[in-house]
RNA sequence: GGCGGCAUGGCCAAGUGGUUAAGGCGACGGUCUGCAAAAUCGUUAUCCCCGGUUCGACUCCGGGUGCCGCCUCCA
């Protein structure tokens, strides 16, 4: 692509503090790294988020023109999972193995593309060690009896991330945590770690051993996308120290005007306004959720909230017994505070409802049910010959779009653009009055086109509507263990009492309906089903 | 204690000095409907407080207050 003709798309930088205008070292080219997972375990939603965000900013820089090679770790080294393999009693390696699919398959679900590379760990251990081996020659770490550590002081820039000073950092040093009295200073990090007893351990100049934790990101960040790059970025909480210390490893190795140009960090999921952890009640792994609620419906309500701001998942407990909202005392440790009946936790877990996730999965089954809808009239409807305008809200929807996309990945700005045009087009749907039809098919048919482009851009969508629409319907009926043939049977009765006009009959069927969750809408065509 | 972030209608949430301050949910009213539902249309905010810069600030600066995060493994 000519740089000419490149759009302008700003994002935020977390070096800078501010929105800086998307410069990449080669135009049209953009070269991406983000933290991956560490595999110890099944994936949660915050993890869910880290995939997700990156992953909508791929798709948008390659709608908007760009060659993206985005390149996202699997850290399958660490202490966490060695541990957990002694106590399972297999080697590490299948553990991380293991939750390395687990994850696979959690993304997939949640229809998150595989990055272009995904580098392991355990697969770059010769480029890490000649790293290490660099960082010694330049008097930028040091050895103690096998370990080999940074030396922070001989970094100036170190801090310049996180916005903290090392004399500051100095005076609490050892205030939390006891240090290694081996270190030079308290705030020298470990960049490979010797081998214990039984513990897996790969050759090195110092001995048998393995990476500490930040090296990995600074070695497979240049064996795939050379020592400078465009965009790094994580959570928010790998600013400090992690992706602190990976600009102190590869600048110190590579240059100071090196590594990533653009920091990029989301923000936090919190449950009832905490932040996730894993005490019970605010910690959910990715399947939990996918379990209860459309994986779609999730992804759509992850977009709602702008990729920097925090997003708090409102959670709902009701008391098994007695039916009253239990409150977050009462979710922890079980006891219902209304009616004092003790339920395992277990069993509350399964029960929890998610009302925003319940909003996003309404407003999923709208926007599919208004393309479905929209399809249909097109397949039937005839296409005019001549060109007319289409309504303004349809006219606008994209350019507004991408728009907001370009202003940060403005993704709920983005979805604020689509509702006009979502009205025009189900009132053109409903009916053709006070338009004509040619304006009614064009619109209709940019519509349905234009948002197969914000269903590349944003992953959702993108299926089949009904295909989409059916899923849901069935998903949920066998949650709530509804009979589908009982609703369809008292549907068949209803259709023929209203043919004789029985009102009343047809208005007690759908009482008896509505007993069972279940609604109804009458139309020219016959009467349709939904959840209430 | 240090550093960073946030504060917008009943709730959620965009907002790039001058815009009618998006959008969603909810509520209320209308259209449609046998009645409903769904769909649709309409109504529903002056942006935590105090100063300052400016012709003009929700937007920039300073000071409060209140939340939250990081400083230890964490997305």
């Amino acid at each position: 692509m000519n740089a000419a003709t490149l759009p302008t798309i700003s994002l935020f930088d977390t070096m800078t503090g501010r929105k800086q205008e998307l410069q990449t070292l080669e135009p049209g080219h953009c070269g991406m790294y983000c933290c991956g997972p560490t595999v110890y375990g099944l994936s949660h939603l915050g993890n869910a988020r880290a995939a997700l965000v990156p992953d909508v900013m791929v798709r948008f820089l390659r709608h908007q023109g760009y060659e993206v090679k985005y390149v996202r770790n699997i850290t399958d080294i660490d202490d966490k999972i060695i541990k957990l393999g002694s106590e399972e009693g297999i080697p590490a390696q299948e553990v991380a193995d293991r939750y390395a699919a687990e994850y696979k398959r959690d993304m997939a679900d949640l229809n998150i593309l595989d990055p272009d590379v995904e580098p392991r760990v355990s697969e770059h251990v010769p480029q890490i060690v000649d790293l290490v081996q660099t960082l010694i020659d330049k008097d930028l770490a040091y050895e103690v009896e096998g370990d080999v550590y940074y030396r922070i002081k001989n970094f100036k820039g170190y801090g310049k991330l996180s916005k903290r000073n090392i004399e500051e950092m100095l005076e609490s040093a050892g205030s939390r945590i006891d240090v290694d009295q081996r270190k030079e200073s308290p705030l020298d990090f470990a960049l490979w770690k010797a081998a214990k007893p039984g513990e897996p351990g790969w050759d090195s100049p110092w001995g048998q051993g393995r990476p500490g934790w930040h090296i990995e990101c600074s070695a497979m960040s240049s064996t795939h996308l050379g020592d400078s790059f465009d965009i790094h970025g994580g959570g928010r909480d790998l600013i400090f120290p992690h992706h602190e210390n990976e600009i102190a490893q590869s600048q110190g190795a590579h240059g100071e005007d090196t590594y990533a140009r653009y920091w990029s960090h989301n923000g936090f999921i919190d449950f009832d306004g905490e932040k996730m952890s894993k005490s019970l009640g605010n910690f959910f792994t990715t399947r939990e959720i996918t379990a209860l609620y459309d994986p779609e419906a999730v992804r759509y309500f992850l977009l709602t909230v702008h990729y920097r701001s925090g997003l708090n998942f409102e959670v709902e407990v009701k008391c098994p017994s007695c039916g009253a909202l239990m409150d977050k005392e009462g979710q922890e440790s079980g006891r219902c505070p209304t009616c004092e009946t003790e339920t395992p936790t277990d069993v509350l877990r399964k029960q929890v409802r998610f009302p925003g996730l319940e909003e996003a999965d309404d407003r999923m089954a709208y926007i599919y049910s208004t393309l479905s809808q929209a399809r249909r009239f097109l397949a039937t409807a005839k296409k005019p010959g001549n060109e007319e305008p289409v309504t303004s809200g349809v006219e606008g929807m994209l350019m507004t779009f991408v728009a907001h996309m370009r202003n940060d990945f403005n993704t709920s700005g983005a979805l604020g653009a689509l509702s006009k045009a979502l009205g025009e087009v189900n009132g053109l749907l409903d009916s053709g009055k006070g338009v004509s039809k040619a304006v009614r098919y064009l619109t209709i048919e940019r519509f349905v086109s234009d948002m197969a482009e914000v269903a590349d851009i944003l992953g959702c969508f993108g299926q089949d509507p009904d295909q989409w629409l059916a899923n849901r319907r069935d998903g949920k009926a066998a949650r709530m263990g509804l009979d589908i043939a009982k609703v369809e049977n008292l549907l068949v009765k209803r259709t023929t009492a209203r043919g004789d006009k029985d009102w009343e009959a047809a208005d007690r069927i759908r009482d008896e309906l509505t007993e069972l969750g279940v609604g109804v809408q009458d139309g020219p065509d016959g009467s349709v089903w939904s959840f209430l």
